[in-house]
DNA sequence: CTGAAAGCGCTTACAG
DNA sequence: CTGAAAGCGCTTACAG
């Protein structure tokens, strides 16, 4: 590999000087020094090596990004966010895929600490009192921001409201005549199944309706625990329950597929919303209708954010993206 | 940060006794010595700093990933693979998406050569005469993989045999009685869309039948493009032609949707194969039947290939994965 | 405008 | 078994 001494010895110059030209520092370089040191760079080829320079600057443009599980169809436009904004603002990223693994978190922490990141962004952790991480982020000094609902008072975030934005949905079935509707939730500790719940409690109630005990099916956010909530639910298709609203779009198609199985049509029989709007739910037939979250705009703030934090800006602890309804066929 | 400095000091040893247990090396050290060192460094929560680590060996552990777009469901089970191969193999992946673009994948080029990355994968840019990356290949010396059609006879590849498998899909649907059928193409410059037009022509030929020109249609591999080829087919709808071979799965979606659009039946009236097998395949109406590509295993080989290859061991030139048919419901 | 030298935090050959 | 010192390839304060 070709070092800095290699340029310098070419150009008949110190170390000092061909560092000066590589980083457009203010200190003044004579236009004929410069124009020979940039020629020896190209001749020679030489691409300065990050580790030593980040060595000495104490920084890596470098950050962590840890999600779940890329297969999950929601996360590929956050990624694609924090990509983005990443590489227009000159930092590079690290993925990690925990697959809600305390110790596969733990590790890539590690690893991002080893490495010395600048920062992390953290998504899908959204699980209730989950010390690992929390104990992370306290002790260390990395400078991180969560995508969804942060376990870490101290942490920035950026999020949506799903209280809101669910409470949305469910009023808009009542609105159109359904009084009976079931929802599948996610895991019990997911945050983000917990607020979503709560918005459907909220809406239901202040109809006047009061939720049955068994319109809550609990699910885990796969396609299959959807199917199977429908399966086994004996009031669906006594004509008793007229809507399903699902925690997420994978299970909202599950949900979906059973119904149709059970020889019912959705939405004449039962309607169905979802959430998330992953690509998905515009080539199921018929088209789901669902919770638009601004998944790539989540990627893209949260990085944005990330590097204001890095560059010493201030930054607001949560940053609430809006979310909207978008209407298919489905209900 | 607390430096191996700090943890020697606290241990009452030199650093080099430090580098030492942190390496595990076959140079001794005694039980006594270890143990103290090992709780300083626990004490002290020290992470030993990679870059400097990096700086000394030559090598980063870090290997970049070149993909085309991550929100392309083809890619994220490839990443998945490599990411879980890195795992396991020590490595750390930087995720760059070039989507399609010289520009871009020039600068994650040069990115990845100050980053001194130990190698690279690099996937979807089976694009016939790709110069810049050729030209990147040849003068650089890091080693790299491609996921595909290596566009440089010099580079390892894991690929499939994507002729074989397009004759073999087109032999079934002749052998289910289809002779008139159409096939939709990816861009005219896709190596992989060549290799399964050709497997395409050889089917037919075998079986004496002779492929019509208009049989063959342009698309550009996303749903938009399948959707469009059917809509603007005369001969689909008058009972001509009874098959359609789409070159990846979005557009045989595409294709099932503008067909059922028409009042045509899918596999009644018209039977669809696709090519990949991306989860969207299962969920939609009739499940397509389709040509899985063993996409996880792609990028966990590559990344055992890469691996082997900085270990310094033989690697063969050409890998090829099996694909195999799978059938649902839409031939 | 230019350069010699110290230092970033490690590893390792060398000496004891 | 232990350690002093050189060196990896840069940046930057300091001197001229």
């Amino acid at each position: 590999m070709v070092t800095i001494k290699d340029v310098a010895r070419h150009a008949n110059v110190s170390i000092t000087t061909v560092s000066r030209v590589l980083n457009d520092t203010e200190h003044a370089v004579s236009p004929e020094t410069k124009e020979r040191v940039l020629t020896a760079i190209q001749e020679l080829g030489f691409y300065p090596n990050a580790m030593a320079r980040g060595l000495h600057l104490n920084k890596t443009k470098t950050i962590g990004l840890i999600i779940q599980d890329i297969t999950n169809p929601y996360y590929p436009s956050i990624v694609r966010g924090v990509e983005d904004s990443a590489q227009a603002l000159g930092y590079t990223v690290i993925l990690a895929n925990a697959y809600r693994s305390r110790e596969r978190t733990t590790k890539y922490l590690n690893v991002f600490r080893e490495k010395r990141v600048d920062g992390i962004i953290f998504t899908g952790g959204g699980v209730v009192k989950d010390a690992v991480e929390e104990k992370f982020f306290e002790h260390t000094h990395i400078s991180t921001v969560v995508i969804g609902k942060s376990c870490n008072a101290k942490l920035p975030s950026v999020q949506v409201n799903n209280v809101q934005a669910s409470r949305e949905a469910c009023e808009y079935l009542i609105k159109l005549g359904h009084r009976k509707i079931v929802t599948i939730t996610g895991p019990a500790d997911s945050t983000t199944s917990i607020d979503r719940l709560e918005g459907y409690y909220q809406a239901l109630k202040q109809q006047g309706i009061e939720p049955q005990d068994d319109w809550i099916i609990q699910g885990n956010f796969e396609f299959e625990s959807g199917y199977t909530a429908v399966q086994k639910f004996p009031a669906i298709g006594k004509g008793e329950i007229t809507a399903v609203f699902a925690h997420n779009d994978m299970m909202a198609i599950g949900a979906m597929k059973a119904i149709q199985e059970k020889g019912f049509r959705v939405p004449e029989d039962i309607a169905v919303i979802g959430f998330d709007n992953i690509p998905l739910t515009s080539f199921v037939t018929p088209g789901l209708s669902t919770v638009t979250v601004p998944v790539y705009d989540l990627g893209r703030t949260a990085m944005k954010i990330l590097s204001d934090l890095l560059s010493g800006h201030e930054v607001s602890r949560i940053t609430t993206l809006p979310t909207k309804l978008t209407l298919r066929q489905s209900c």
